[in-house]
DNA sequence: ATGACGATTATGTATATACATATTGAAACG
DNA sequence: CGTTTCAATATGTATATACATAATCGTCAT
């Protein structure tokens, strides 16, 4: 064995310690077990638990920081940071976050529910070639009193069956379909439009404003799940994406 | 005199010297005085340059490759990484592409070039906390003889000093940007808006029509780039991403 | 020529150590 | 009781050192 344990080995991969610090951590912070304001342990404490060196465990969480994971301060130490707007693109449309983060009450209300077998145009929409049934569903977010985002939703129940037995009277299908079916591929479309009558009724804004046309198709393994329409008023929301550049 | 040089005097700013050498090499990087391919001094020459330890020039240059502006090769030394291809999300808005994929004749027209010291609102746009030199351009593109898009763009001279010699009179800002820039973060924010005068006179539409605004700001390893601001008339445009879930 | 092999070189990761700096909390003081 | 001072503490930055690892180059035998 030589002095320096330079690797480790984790599912089959070898990586640094410096790396296994990292994502553990990491692993910790993304999957809410240290929510935001935990204090993480300090440098001495991770030093002595992972049997490395003081400049190890800080290169780490130095690299934490700078992603802007954790906060770090003197004296007091190092502590999982608020949520940031950099939220993944897809997660921007969970409307409730975003309401929330405004401060204001969230709410979500059903105003149609129809079971049907798939017209042209639902299938045009969700991409599907056969016919089958869907679930159409239509309903308003909240942020207060005030309508914050229209949603008009086709799912496909031949990937999603268990959705026919659900009402969706006042939980939002977003969250409850990402709960239980993992998506493998979505795709954004983005335009603004003109509101036309019924959707100038429904937000409470004027005819002819200008809304922001949010809408999404997934895919779970190749198989179209739903698509999805939000629709905003144009004050009341920026869409926010970062992105880093892939490999060249 | 203490033992150890923690800190260094850089125009009136106390900075580590790990620091300093981030910024004189990414300052060389971003000027283009050192082009992509050039091989930077070997960490031993940095070492004796800056009369420090060999750790410290290893830091950073490990996070300018992290940042992705350099490459690293063991036995060979670091050198300067080719501007990167540009992510599916972004490619969208090269413009041309778009305009030319509709099989209309693409043009770019400058309508206004202005150098000046960076006002308040153009370091809030372009995410700057010290004044300094920033190019401000505006210019349409036309698919045929239509306006397609107006673009209202900052640089920040003093990440791509280089860009003030440019005219951008029929060159278009952001196919220049990307040859010399490597990029390594942006930030997209996409609202609705409706046309005020200035943007109906531009793009020829009606006062108030909406249109969709696409902003981005980028990042050439944590230094601001540019900020740049479409407008498209509703009808015209719709943007498109597709994605796949990122890691955990 | 050519291919195997070992030396050399530059980076990669880790160590132990030292001192700096900001912040907190408690003790000393007016 | 409020304020000032000071020691303790956690992070911040730098050092010198050690060994690992990958790539390249020259040497030498085939």
């Amino acid at each position: 064995m030589s002095l320096v344990e330079t690797v480790d080995i984790e599912g089959g991969e070898i990586i640094s310690l410096h790396q296994r610090i990292l994502s553990d951590i990491r692993e910790k912070i993304l999957s809410g077990a240290w929510a935001p304001g935990h204090r993480i342990p300090f440098e001495h404490e991770l030093t002595a638990h992972y049997n490395c060196s003081r400049m190890t465990v800080n290169k780490a969480l130095s690299q934490l920081a700078k992603a802007g994971l954790i906060e770090r301060r003197r004296r007091s130490g190092s502590f999982v940071r608020q949520p940031q707007s950099q939220a993944a693109v897809l997660e921007l449309h969970d409307i409730r976050i975003e309401v929330e983060a405004l401060g204001l009450p969230y709410r979500y209300e059903r105003l149609e529910r129809l079971r049907r077998r798939s017209s042209a145009e639902d299938r045009a929409l969700l991409g599907l070639s056969a016919p089958g049934p869907v679930l159409a569903l239509e309903g308003l977010h909240f942020a207060g009193e005030r309508p914050f985002a229209l949603e008009q939703r086709l799912i496909n129940l031949s990937a999603v069956a268990k959705a026919a037995e659900e009402e969706f009277l006042d939980i939002a299908p977003g969250p409850w379909l990402i709960g239980r079916v993992p998506w493998s591929e979505a795709e954004h479309r983005i335009r603004a439009m003109a509101a036309d009558d019924t959707i100038a009724d429904a937000l409470d804004i004027d005819a002819s404003a200008p809304c922001l046309v949010v809408e999404r198709r997934t895919w779970s393994a190749e198989h179209p799940v739903t698509h999805v329409r939000f629709v905003y008023p144009a004050e009341s929301h920026t869409l926010v994406a970062r992105f880093t550049p892939s490999q060249g």
